[in-house]
DNA sequence: TGCTAAATCTCGAAC
DNA sequence: GTTCGAGGTTTAGCA
């Protein structure tokens, strides 16, 4: 069995070739560190002068050019390209192809400081919470969270302008639209919402309430609801979190009680 | 002096958290590979399990956790993150802090099967060419990729609903709010589009027209185009940074030829 | 610091 | 294959 780990540590370029042709014929996870150029042309094109960065070639066929610095890749591939190892002029020199949409990224290297070949085993669930989808779940679950006496009818409705979060009916029988957001609720929430609740005011011709509902709004936000006749429900993410742990804990013991 | 590239393969946790104090003190560049959960909290939440990831820890104290597969890392934090390294029944823990917003990842590495310290130097220049700004300077300077005789006023005219990329006049006196996408125009931007030709006619009190310049149109939007009485016009980024290539040159020669 | 709009956005789902 | 909306979006540009 080979190694999960095979490392060149300042190869020439032709033994940094033969080790890359290798590993990306079997498909590993590639680091290379190195002095480079790169260049790229599709969707955009970029030109990216001498420098040290770190590359990383994934199984499935991403690359990303990483510099010293800064969250994003300053270059990248998504899944599913092609590639190509060779010689240009002393350097290596890789390209990344892909097309639908038609680009490449090609990766020329003066100098490799480290190639390490990876075969890596990743079956780590991954569960993200809090979600604007939480949210609206939560909602869904316990009206009450927005308002006393609400129910909610459809969620995800379709209409023309998009989709509405959680379509619902008031105490006193109106209609309600609730546009939720998990963050700070800006303008264009506002003008989503205001949309939705033309659209659905046009249609059903009756009174009808639209409540953005987010941990908090922007500045200046609070006017334009007003101005547009709509309301504001602070909503908490941590809170409806809560909601459908306790809903999941409680469907638990049910589960367990009755069976 | 010191190493450029500093590796440990396979260390102990030991070795490992004394390898990686040091290289967190002195802000170098870190690549660290092996077994680990991670767990994310701030904005939202996150847990995942037991894995082989990458971790790409950067100079401006940026976390990245990448899986196997995907583009995007699975885990990180941005930039100006305080690092803690320590044990953790007989696991390495790092944790990567940051306020405003108040979040922090903790990754705990079970084994480590590589360590790489490196000290990279990366002063390249990097240009991007063909983005919606280049669009709409190219437009600017030659309005005539809109339409013939069409004069600019002015350009990020500031109006309610936002910014107008392009405010000019066509051949016949009229006003024109041009849109520019650099990709795909959908709905929304037809409708972006319609808010800020609203706002100029009801402001300006005559005749306006509104056109959407992009490579090409979603499906059904010309319809909606055509409905908000708005235009469109096809709009190549490489001929615009074509474009600007050409006046950059230009001006160029005529600053040789000048002095 | 807060807010707005763009991105080689990516990713996923629905049509 | 497109399109559309969300993202722990991030990033850059301004008020």
């Amino acid at each position: 069995m080979e190694e999960a780990v095979t490392i060149l540590q300042h190869p020439s370029v032709k033994e940094a070739l033969n080790a890359l042709r290798k590993a990306l014929s079997s498909r590993r996870v590639i680091l290379l560190v190195g002095s480079c150029r790169v260049d790229y042309r599709g969707r955009a094109e970029s030109k990216l002068e001498l420098g040290d960065r770190v590359v990383l070639i994934k199984e499935d066929g991403s690359i990303l050019v990483h510099r010293p610095y800064g969250y994003e890749p300053v270059n990248w591939q998504p899944p599913g390209c092609m590639f190509q190892a060779g010689l240009r002029e002393d350097c290596l020199q890789i390209r990344a192809v892909r097309r639908a949409p038609r680009e490449s990224v090609s990766i020329t290297f003066n100098r490799v400081y480290l190639l390490a070949v990876l075969r890596l085993v990743d079956a780590g669930a991954f569960a993200l919470h809090a979600t604007e989808e939480d949210m609206q779940r939560a909602v869904l679950l316990e009206p009450s969270l927005i308002e006393e006496g609400l129910r909610a009818i459809t969620y995800e409705k379709r209409v023309e302008p998009g989709f509405i979060d959680v379509y619902a009916v008031d105490s006193q029988g109106r209609l309600v639209v609730v546009e939720i957001k998990r963050g700070t609720a800006g303008r264009e929430a506002a003008l989503q919402l205001h949309r939705y609740v033309q659209h659905v005011r046009a249609t059903a011709n009756q009174e009808v309430r639209g409540i953005l509902a987010a941990p908090r709004l922007a500045k200046g936000v609070q006017r334009l609801l007003t101005n547009l006749n709509l309301e504001f429900k602070r909503l908490d993410p941590k809170k409806c979190a809560e909601v459908l742990k306790r809903a999941a804990s409680r469907r638990l013991t049910e589960f367990v009680d009755g069976g």
